[in-house]
DNA sequence: ATTATCTGGGACACTGATGTCCCATTTAGG
DNA sequence: CCTAAATGGGACATCAGTGTCCCAGATAAT
């Protein structure tokens, strides 16, 4: 039906993306005006790529979820819950840093099934093993780990948005959640 | 000069700071009509109290940097790291629930040289008693210490702003910035 | 009881962001 | 080279949030 688009508006569409995260991870309130600019086009074109603020915030969440999904798989492959958890978190602050979208009034992601039911997955994966091991921290469970991961996972895309090299905080953030759950 | 409120008029004026602080944590570009009526009053009362939108953030901050400072030097009288940034996590999830929202486009804050100025004192004594004592862990300096803790904090006081009991949240999150940041 | 203060609610102007439309120009692809 | 697709940029309507004003009614203070 559609044919497929020609190879510089392929790259226009990919700049925006990318534009949209970076921008909107600092400032989820930021006008269409300045995505564009950032993305180094006009306002006209970023709405022929997008009608909609949030058909822009549904393609950032679509990106996403591929993401997240990935990350999850990779994390269930870890027997140890320690490695299992800082390989999830490390590719959550990637994705996050990529595709934005969690600061948009936190509703956004809510709405999606496949988000929570990826990430409670693989928490309750983690829980499970670590409990086993009996190296999960006191008071522990799985709204904590929501809490505490989509914090830092979220402070660290923050700071991969401001400039920061992603190949430093991931690992870090990564760290920080495992030491905070788990002893 | 200017006559005292009426007593009725300082309630109003109470109920406005608690509402928005509530309201705000939540979601931060609210309107002032979803304060006013959480706060049981009239939009057109609400800016006799706050003329600007602005003036109503900065009151918040002003009770903010008060609770605060006062963290801090709660936090400073602890010779022991592990509970110096216990008790300033503790308070600083309770100041934060109760008057400023964080999340407002961080700018605010960043604004105010007192609250930059207690929170990396308190920061910097932390980490040199921790480091003394050798309890620290690998890779954790002030920058660090700011990001871990701004994120759960504010994290933190969203949940309690959603209905979660201040009293368990607060030492909850204490609790988890300190085994991130120590060993 | 009387007055000054506070409040509710509606009407209004203003501003900034959103989304649409059009036209001239550029660029990819057959 | 030639056509269809993509773009830039400006003009425009729309809409939501902000802040102002006014008036009638309620409430505190003396």
């Amino acid at each position: 039906m559609t044919s497929p688009l020609r190879i510089d508006a392929q790259r226009t569409h990919g700049r925006i993306l990318q534009a949209a995260a970076t921008v909107l991870a600092v400032d989820p309130t930021a006008g269409m005006d300045v995505i564009a600019q950032r993305a180094g086009i006009g306002r006209a074109t970023l709405y022929r790529h997008f009608a909609t603020r949030e058909d822009l915030h549904a393609a950032l969440r679509e990106r996403f979820v591929g993401l997240l999904e990935t990350a999850a798989a990779a994390s269930r492959a870890q027997a140890d819950p320690r490695e299992a958890i800082r390989v999830f978190v490390d590719a959550g602050v990637r994705a996050v840093a990529e595709s934005c979208p969690f600061a948009e009034a936190n509703s956004d992601l809510e709405v999606d099934d496949r988000v929570t039911v990826a990430i409670e997955r693989a928490i309750a994966m983690f829980i499970e093993r670590a409990t086993a091991q009996g190296c999960l921290r006191a008071g522990v469970d799985t709204a904590w780990v929501y809490l505490v991961g989509q914090a830092l996972i979220d402070a660290g895309a923050r700071q991969i948005a401001l400039g920061a090299d992603v190949n430093v905080v991931a690992p870090r953030v990564a760290d920080t959640v495992a030491a905070a759950l788990v002893r």
